[in-house]
DNA sequence: TTGAAAGCGCTAACAC
DNA sequence: GTGTTAGCGCTTTCAA
């Protein structure tokens, strides 16, 4: 490992507002008020602490300055799983929203994990002015007691009816429902669901909405698999047992890796079996074939969910729930069976 | 969009130590030595004083700790892509060596813009105990400005001779080495480039290693392209001018993007054209046809890179330059020339 | 326009 | 084992 780091205490003290005061022969809050662009200081004077800031490459406490304000300019954000470009396209959204304020954001993966993921908001809501919660996996009871705290914070992808809290999400049940009805127009009669996690409040509705088109005379079966491209390739032999002729995949992930299993097993895609995914991620572009899938806005999500937070943080108490509309992305991965 | 929200002043003062303490009839430090489980406390007092903490719902104020503390107990990462799943991967080693010293990871993307990075590096410096900088795009004068400020901060994917400054990364010119070894003993005489972000070392590596191939008699030629999926696509024509029978990619995005193209333009690969990538991503392994591809040991990259960090946090002066070695996965996406 | 000083909530000597 | 208290570095009244 070749170390050759010498032990050195390079402790050495961050230059302080004080040291900046004292060098430009100012005082603390004169200082403060030049970095804080407050304008009611002299212009002479002002430049003259300018220059000792660059001079002494001052940089203010980001600690202190938390403390004092009473907020740290953080908004922090939680997701499932990081690797899922749904939650990256999120995030840049939510980034923007978050910088029109003044502030940065902080992102913490919980990998799936409900425990993982309540402890993960509890810190956040300790370092941050607001918290948004994507696709929490935790049970309504953790979230209840979350909301209980007071802490300014929104739901994205999950809705929690009966708590004073601001959830906003894209619309599955319909997105999913128009892939049953897209299946059932190409002549399908029956489907396989690679289902999603099973604390996911989305694969819920997916399921609900699969129940609800069996009245169309859409049957289905579900097979318990996850969110993965790993757990969709590995799910992909089970959901072709008894002659499936169309496989509906939880997400785009899952679509993926049973697309990849297919390939190998010889199956075609979509000749042999129509597959369709969810949330239409830039891959399902790329795949071949293309993926069928269910757009969903998620910069549009994104956007309205830190302007309720902002809002909050603001004072206002949460809003009514609200949801965005999905479309449906016809591609190249159904067909009708054959 | 159905704003019932009321302005409500929601801001009840947190409960503070003090608040815990009067109530607990401890002293603030008592309640600090519980909170921070230091066992000099009396048993019958600190299980009062946890029980008071439970009922208030007491939380410590994190900016308070760490203005107190000296430290805030972050490690700040900056990255040029999130969505590349390689920095995802990264991310989650690090989160464990983070995690091991009692500290959270702190993330931002800097959109591949070299200005952008320079600024989020100094509010992540103002923000944490030490950070990472992950294939920095940012001119060696600004990093020389950042080494100055005397912050923890170890580099990752990039190697700067002459700074004083912990840089760890993969052996990215011995795995294009091996790439156009692979080509070469196939049978190929020429590549085609699809090359990096300009401002990417690791593709000025690849570049140096193509280069060197041509001692073997492997000749290049390189297209500016980028580092995404989007890119790969976009390039893949003009890599085909001039009856091109292997490309090589910057990176496993752009060879996915490449894939797709082909695909489109009805160019069998490998039959008609030899595509690899550089990384390994899990996408990698699902595509089809399964990417040839550089295995680039990220986590064990990211946990050196950590390790390093909070090192120099506890003091020691900045280690030698580390490099890790990389590993050539031959798949599907290679032939021989027809 | 400027400065003095009182916090912000917590930690960590130091004294008891 | 427990409490007192002086900071940590900054913001923000309040006076001048």
């Amino acid at each position: 490992m070749g170390v050759t780091g010498v032990a050195t205490s390079n402790r050495q003290r961050r230059t302080t507002i004080g040291d900046v005061a004292r060098a430009a022969g100012a005082s603390i809050s004169t200082v403060s008020r030049v970095v804080n662009g407050v304008d009611s200081v002299d212009a002479a004077l002002a430049e003259r602490v300018r220059q000792v800031i660059v001079e002494l490459g001052y940089r203010p406490n980001a600690a202190a300055q938390g403390l004092a304000r009473g907020r740290s300019g953080t908004i922090g954000v939680l997701v499932p799983d990081l690797a899922n470009p749904y939650f990256h396209d999120m995030l840049k959204a939510l980034s923007d929203v978050a910088r029109g304020s003044g502030r940065r954001v902080l992102v913490m993966d919980s990998g799936e994990d409900p425990y993982e993921e309540r402890e993960l908001a509890d810190d956040l809501i300790r370092h941050s002015d607001g918290i948004l919660l994507c696709s929490p996996r935790m049970p309504r009871s953790d979230l209840a007691d979350l909301v209980r705290r007071g802490h300014p914070m929104v739901v994205a992808n999950r809705v929690l009816l009966g708590l004073e809290l601001h959830t906003i999400t894209a619309d599955f049940f319909r997105g999913m429902l128009a892939v049953c009805g897209h299946l059932a127009q190409l002549g399908h009669r029956e489907v396989v669901y690679l289902a999603g996690p099973e604390a996911s409040w989305a694969n819920a509705e997916r399921l609900r909405a699969l129940a609800a088109a069996e009245d169309f005379g859409l049957t289905f079966r579900a097979v318990p698999c996850g969110a993965t491209m790993e757990a969709g390739y590995e799910a992909a032999p089970s959901a072709l047992e008894g002659g499936t002729r169309a496989v509906v995949a939880y997400n785009d992930f899952v679509a993926l890796g049973a697309l990849a299993r297919f390939k190998d097993l010889g199956v075609r895609v979509p000749e042999d079996v129509s597959v369709t995914g969810f949330d239409d991620i830039e891959m399902a572009r790329y795949s071949s074939p293309a993926l069928t899938t269910v757009g969903v806005p998620r910069g549009r999500l994104a956007r309205l969910a830190g302007e309720a937070l902002l809002r909050q943080m603001q004072g206002s108490a949460p809003m009514d729930p609200e949801a965005v509309p999905v479309q449906l992305q016809v591609r190249g991965s159904t067909a009708a069976p054959a």
